[in-house]
DNA sequence: TGCAGTAGTATCAGTTTGTATACTATTGAA
DNA sequence: TTCAATAGTATACAAACTGATACTACTGCA
């Protein structure tokens, strides 16, 4: 039985509030910035997040296909296949995504590296 | 005594994850945006903010402060004054906060306002 | 004398987020 | 026959986040 994660109403009138709520927390942000190069399959996302549990991406994709930002399409075979894209308001926080990448990345840099000695723990990019 | 926050080190080297580490969160980004118009007291970042707690508050800025985001500024006065204002850094994010502002606004006004019965709890903008 | 104002901290409780592990169905291949 | 592969769910638990409330020190003012 699926679980269930519900329509969310958000609860604030606040734009900064809105969109920190849609793709806050640890994974969406990294979830739709691997989806912003086309779609992708479960599993291929997964690979992608070696970080990631299955029960928190499942859970993570499914409020993210509540919100619409993230469309899910299933495909009735066995094995089972479901791919995963970006819909239109999703294509939408793309600039959103690749200047929070982008300020990261610089931020990561200026920071001194102390922390590489447990590498392989961590995605890429 | 001075509630220990501790000097966080972002345990990944994705750019998209480390932002939203750092601006994540239900206040940051609300708190950020109210002091990209200006240097503003405790109090007054609290009246701007009224579902906040003070401990939330307090916390919210100390990390912002040890991520290098936001300067604190004691003046030694009975009744004390602190001034929070953004740092050089914490400039640079004022892009991401905008366009956060945007597309949630605009994420809003899409949405039917089914919830407003209960106004006065949320902040504004 | 007693109260208001500022910028917090202490303590406790509840909620959300995240993890680990085991389990499902079905088909095709070895 | 048994195993691998896919996309999950069930359960139990730990950690992090958030909230309510009460408390502090110090001064000025009524």
């Amino acid at each position: 039985m699926r679980e269930k994660v519900g329509t969310r109403i958000l609860q604030t009138t606040c734009g900064v509030e809105a969109t920190l709520e849609l793709i806050g927390g640890k994974w969406k942000g990294v979830i739709l910035y691997h989806l912003s190069f086309g779609t992708l399959r479960f599993s291929e996302l997964r690979r992608r997040m070696p970080g990631v549990t299955q029960r928190m991406l499942t859970r993570q994709l499914r409020e993210l296909e509540d919100d619409g930002i993230v469309h899910r399409k299933v495909y009735p075979e066995v094995p089972p296949r479901v791919e995963y894209s970006l819909t239109p308001s999703g294509e939408t926080l793309m600039p959103i995504i690749m200047e929070l990448r982008n300020w990261g990345d610089r931020y990561l840099e200026a920071q001194p590296p102390a922390h590489e000695a447990q590498a392989g723990l961590n995605v890429q990019p």
